[in-house]
RNA sequence: GCGACACUAGCUCAGUUGGAUAGAGCGUCGGCCUCCGAAGCCGAAGGUCGCAGGUUCGAAUCCUGCGUGUCGCGCCA
């Protein structure tokens, strides 16, 4: 389909090369939404420079040589130089008409598509989902579904904790505790790891045990792998439940943890140093990326390999970063990952770059984010300074939206049928899923936010659940719509009504806010659309009657309340947020 | 010491990449259910965009300096 901003451009070249002749024909005509018309565009004041016009008189021949009469009622000139678009209520019908056709509801496709890679979760094995990989994991995942809707292949690529000095007491605990080990005494990981950690560091004899297992470990010893294997395996269960609870769309498969990479590193430094990028320094081997001081002005290293000869994760990265672009075949790598790495990620895409892996149009993107934090103003932790378990936190969750949609059920009125216990619990956890999602990507993610149960689940204001009602109450209409006979198919829809006519350039925005995203890889900017577009559309709910309008107005605004509803549970699918029918 | 990030209404946050009178929500105050889900809608009050310079027709947005806070800066990830 086409968009209003594409026909309004298009009108706008002409005019531009009538006016100022072809060289300027393609010039940006920056148009934009605008509070005093439908749409405003800033063309004559950017074109101040090459046209030596003032920017009311060329706002002024512009709009003259706009070939407008079919598009807009009114076109004027205004303030220092913007030109107002006021659009005909027929035009506006027209494309809001084809979008009700299109299946994509207005949201193109890439056009170039592109293999992009996404580094999210990342959790450590024998350690439980956390507080602390809540928003990696919701922020990436949202990033994943949003970009895959544009068309782009994305790789998820769950970069595990899975190698490296703790599975020596790992794999020592865990044959301390014996046989039966899968069932019992794994269950509880962030238990299992205490335990061994405080062995470790307890005992002098433990700890040269684990040292040794690492060892061996290392060598590839078949037993001590199997007894490795079945810590990730276990892990990996305990991680595939938070995901599938908290709807998440990171599988087994995607799965690429810092074992994979184990047998590239040393080929990894062997080809840095062939390449003299990486020197010996103070008994380890370094690369220097250029632009990087530390203290007292000294370049600051990526150590490649330790001392002692083995491998840190700054060698995991660049094996990895070398991995995602020529196995995988991204052209676009992304890290979602907490915002004190980005100096360090930094440094690994400058010596990709250097090594001769990282080359345009490829590149790298570090998704910051900033911490979640408690009420306290702190990083979030349970009562007993913990970590917050992510599973815990989902119950809670559960139970309290439960009661909420409990209490809002018993005020239902009447003709409207309560909702049964298992409506009651389906409808609680989507709610729960909205808030603690909602809560995590409406904000600028690079920002601390306050985790708050009674912010995120409030049903007023920009959270999850209020986008959610104004969905239920608007397939409650369809319901109704359908329980009469109406169709809602190949209505002819007419925006007459100012509440009509800004639902349907609201809906119109779709395909922009998701390409934002797709852009700025700022899932934020969908939230913002979102509940714009929700709060217009509870506006029009309130002064424009639907099932009780005459037959012609009533087909016409039942199609834009499909079309309302289609457009949020796409846009909430797209952050991970499901849209229940009835809540 | 060097560097990154943040600073917008009492609180939580937007601000379409330099455009018109800086916008929402919460909270406060005041209205709206014989009408499609009031988990809603409408209105009011509320601002030195951290501070000071600069760039230009125009700056919350770009540049410089300063302040406050958080986080980094060699063998943890």
């Amino acid at each position: 389909m086409t968009t209003i901003q594409q026909v309004l451009a298009e009108r706008f070249d002409r005019a531009l090369a009538k006016v100022y002749g072809p060289e300027l024909a393609g010039a940006d005509p920056l148009l934009r939404r605008s509070d005093h018309a439908d749409f405003q565009s800033n063309i004559a004041l950017s074109l101040k420079k090459r046209t030596g016009d003032n920017p009311r008189d060329g706002a002024a021949k512009i709009a003259q040589a706009l070939d407008s009469a079919d598009l807009c009622d009114r076109v004027e000139v205004s303030g220092p130089g913007f030109i107002n678009l006021h659009l005909k209520a027929s035009f506006v019908a027209d494309v809001v008409g084809q979008l009700g056709a299109d299946p994509r509801l207005g949201v193109a496709l890439a056009a170039r598509p592109e293999t992009v890679v996404i580094d999210y979760s990342s959790p450590n094995i024998a350690k439980e989902l956390h507080a602390g990989h809540l928003r990696s994991t919701v922020i990436g995942d949202a990033l994943a579904r949003t970009l895959e809707a544009v068309g782009h292949r994305v790789v998820r690529q769950n970069h595990l904790g899975d190698w490296g000095t703790p599975f020596g007491m790992l794999i020592e605990h865990l044959l301390d505790l014996g046989e039966g080990v899968g069932d019992k005494g794994v269950a509880d990981l962030n238990e299992f790891y205490r335990a061994a950690r405080e062995k470790f560091d307890g005992s002098p004899d433990f700890a040269e045990r684990a040292r040794r297992r690492v060892v061996l470990l290392q060598g590839g010893d078949a037993p001590t792998l199997e007894l490795w294997q079945r810590l990730v395996d276990e892990s990996k269960r305990t991680f595939r439940a938070v995901y599938d609870r908290l709807g998440i769309t990171m599988r087994d498969g995607d799965a690429a943890g810092e074992s994979l990479f184990n047998s590239r590193l040393e080929p990894t430094v062997r080809e840095l140093t062939d390449k003299g990028l990486a020197v010996e320094s103070e008994g380890a081997i370094c690369v220097f990326p250029p632009g990087f001081k530390g203290k007292e002005g000294k370049p600051v290293p990526l150590i490649i390999r330790k001392q002692d000869g083995g491998y840190g994760y700054a060698t995991t990265d660049l094996a990895a970063i070398r991995y995602r672009l020529h196995d995988l075949g991204a052209t676009r790598v992304i890290y979602v990952v907490g915002a004190p790495q980005a100096q360090h990620l930094t440094m690994v895409y400058k010596t990709a770059e250097l090594a001769g892996w990282l080359v345009p149009p490829a590149r790298a993107e570090h998704v910051a984010f900033g911490s979640v934090l408690g009420e306290d103003g702190k990083m979030l932790k349970s009562r007993t300074g913990e970590s917050v378990k992510l599973m815990e936190l989902l119950q809670e969750g559960d139970d309290r939206a439960l009661a909420l949609v409990r209490e809002k059920n018993a005020e239902r009125g009447e003709g409207d049928e309560p909702l049964s216990e298992g409506e009651l619990a389906a409808a609680a956890h989507a709610v729960a899923i909205a808030a603690i999602k909602y809560a995590d990507l409406s904000a600028d993610r690079v920002k601390d936010y306050v985790f708050s149960w009674a912010r995120m689940l409030a049903t007023i204001g920009n959270t999850g659940p209020y986008l959610q009602y104004a969905h239920a109450r608007n397939r409650s209409i369809l319901r109704k719509a359908a329980a009469q006979g109406l169709s809602l198919e190949a209505a002819h829809i007419t925006v007459e009504a100012p509440e009509e006519r800004a639902l349907a350039l609201a809906l119109l925005s779709f395909g922009g806010a998701v390409h934002d995203v797709v852009a700025s890889l700022e899932p934020h900017r969908l939230c913002t659309y979102l509940y714009d577009l929700a709060s217009t559309y509870s506006t029009f709910y309130a002064k424009c009657p639907v099932l009780k309008a005459e037959p012609a107005a009533r087909a016409s605004r039942l199609a834009l309340v499909a079309l309302t509803a289609r457009v949020l549970a796409q846009g909430l699918g797209l952050l991970g947020i499901e849209a229940p029918e009835r809540m």
